[in-house]
DNA sequence: CGGCGCAAGTAACGCGCGTTAGTAACTCAA
DNA sequence: TTGAGTTACTAACGCGCGTTACTTGCGCCG
């Protein structure tokens, strides 16, 4: 046990470090450091490190500050920061995406906005996805968490479109929820239109010339199902169209459930009596299964059954045979609609509306 | 314009909600506020929310204080707590996984970890991945904002099983690599045990009866396919058989590299001829791909052929007809294993590998 | 020559908190 | 009666920084 400390601490190996390489390493290197290297006060630091206006200080010595800080590695304390200006340009992210990774691009929309306004994303886990009761105990902690950050504002983001309840200490703070509106109607939100993309996509079968459309329909409760539903009635009714009851089938939201509602359909009617061209299927993962149902009865994507889907979810789309047209959620326009919608809160900036609706645009590929 | 300010700012919407809800708002209470209603000093009031031993405040006056916290609505300043007790409870988690959601499982066991052990975990996105070339701008962006928030260590993480390149500046504090490691060798890393993963993969198949196994290889160059090779070789000269070079056939990491592979090694023998009656897939994606290729051939899964996987792509894996039986990679015990072998660096204690191996579980479900 | 204005800085306070070194009162054995 | 030992606190410093108010030297106008 003499002289046996094998694995090295964490701050020697950071010692060991220093020694092999140019960068300085710089734990502690304070701003009286530099103002020290530089023969300078530490004001003449901060003014020159903040480009202080009419801080009057000489070109000569701003430069011999700069280089202090350079060759000491001097690196700002951001707690320090924050707590002398009263500012921390963080944003608090809440959110059981991490949970469900659903809309992960939620998050590297909001990440990349952020980051160009040179602010933090701080980003804290929620359960309410499972949470039907008031189960919210981890939510509320994480927003409290957020809080004690002193974040300057708060995003909450889900990872399906629908009503959310969101904790009372989420009101201290501007808030802006993302996939999701708040139940109380209070607090600004950002969401998907779901309606238009409904529109969207049947239009585009309506032009490949496809008039008999099967629908292969959500939980008809959630709000994704309302919106699509309500879009595809429109492209139809202005194609002086209108749905064939018989033509919707609901069924869960799997691909099993897309398998056996394409069944259902297709088996309805025969060839050419009936029998729809193409299938809108709300959502991606049921035109998986769907795609079975058809390929099992000997029938071609394209050209015998068109398919066209929804949400875009790449793992399904981009790896179907053949790939699948379908209509995106535009969850990175969201997050980072979400992240400008919040830095106008904070600064005090009215917004535009209180709900913000954003395009679902429509992916090309080969299944129509 | 005279008495028009109709989007309220932020500060107001709070004090506005305050005259609705019972619990008062706190934006500025600090610890003398507390201390003042409870009728102490501010060092009393932090005594008590500390817990600190040997502390010698009577149980009265501590009930005093805790309810003055209550009824304020005290909210510790963490960044003002970071700044006196020079500690963050910050980890920072560099990754290139927001990009690309691969692997967001490693994020949320790391955030987990991170919140059992109550800290704060700060995620910083990285480009890495699309960086051939010394294009870490970014990254090296990300760290130094992260040191600026005086994080006590450094995660970095990577979509796939990798050797990466770290910025200098992650050496300055403790760091551990997940789901990938240091090319120079010196950071400990976590990775997934690969030759076991494929071992058990090939194991699951050899057990169900089949001999003649074909295998669709990935880019032969990675570490995963490598590792899974091999331990697919271990498995079959365990069973005193080896890996037929017509038999393994390799193709782009997509579903349509595996369609292609699989058609390959299908037509390439007549049934019973030396065809293959299982196929191991080195990941999810090409299986997909596999799949069509077999019930295309009229086929059945897995009665005709058996299919097992490597990844679970929860969309791919739980949704193929069948469901398909693969092997996991361990995305969030890696994350969780790496906060953990953090806290152990951070606190001075030895960790106990350089490099941790976590092992893949084999998915059972219906493909084999 | 005196005072004014400006350029070039600096001293010092406070942000909210952890922490150390004390103080004041009270008890109790010698 | 005293001093040592306890109990129950408090004063005050410093963490690293932003910011305000103040100082100092110097040129220049009247």
């Amino acid at each position: 046990m003499a002289n046996s400390t094998p694995p090295a601490p964490a701050a020697e190996a950071g010692a060991a470090t220093r020694t092999t390489t140019a960068v300085p390493i710089n734990r502690g290197v304070t701003m009286a450091d530099v103002a020290k290297a530089a023969g300078v006060s530490r004001t003449a630091v901060s003014f020159v490190l903040s480009n202080r206006e009419n801080s009057s200080i000489s070109e000569d010595t701003k430069l011999r500050i700069l280089e202090a800080v350079q060759t000491l590695g001097y690196r700002p304390n951001a707690g320090a920061r924050a707590l002398a200006s009263q500012r921390s340009d963080w944003y608090g992210l809440v959110t059981e995406i991490v949970t469900a990774p659903f809309a992960v691009d939620i998050i590297k929309g909001a990440q990349d906005q952020a980051w160009l306004d040179r602010r933090f994303l701080l980003i804290a886990p929620s359960d309410q996805a499972d949470a039907v009761g008031p189960n919210q105990g981890m939510e509320d902690a994480a927003v409290e968490k957020l809080l004690e950050q002193r974040v300057e504002g708060l995003l909450y983001a889900a990872t399906y479109h629908r009503a959310v309840h969101v904790p009372q200490s989420a009101h201290e703070v501007p808030t802006v929820l993302i996939n999701c509106f708040d139940a109380d109607g209070k607090l600004p939100s950002i969401v998907p239109d779901e309606r238009a993309g409904g529109r969207v996509a049947v239009e585009r079968l309506l032009r490949a010339g496809h008039s008999r459309i099967g629908v292969i329909n959500l939980d008809p409760d959630i709000p994704a199902a309302v919106g699509r539903l309500e879009g595809c009635r429109e492209a139809l009714a202005e194609a002086g169209l209108e749905l064939d009851p018989e033509l919707i089938v609901s069924g869960h939201a799997t691909a099993d459930g897309g398998y056996e509602a394409a069944c259902e359909i297709l088996d309805k009617f025969e060839a050419g009596a009936g029998r729809p061209t193409a299938l809108f299927c709300l959502n991606d993962r049921m035109a998986m299964g769907a795609y079975d149902a058809i390929k099992e009865r000997g029938l071609a994507i394209p050209q015998d059954i068109a398919v066209i889907g929804f949400d875009n979810q790449e793992l399904i789309a981009a790896y179907l045979r053949p790939k699948l047209t379908t209509v995106a959620l535009p969850f990175e326009e969201m997050g980072a609609l979400g992240v400008q919608t919040l830095a106008s809160l904070t600064a005090g900036q009215p917004i535009t509306a209180h709900q913000q609706m954003v395009d679902c645009p429509l992916l090309e590929r080969y299944s129509v």
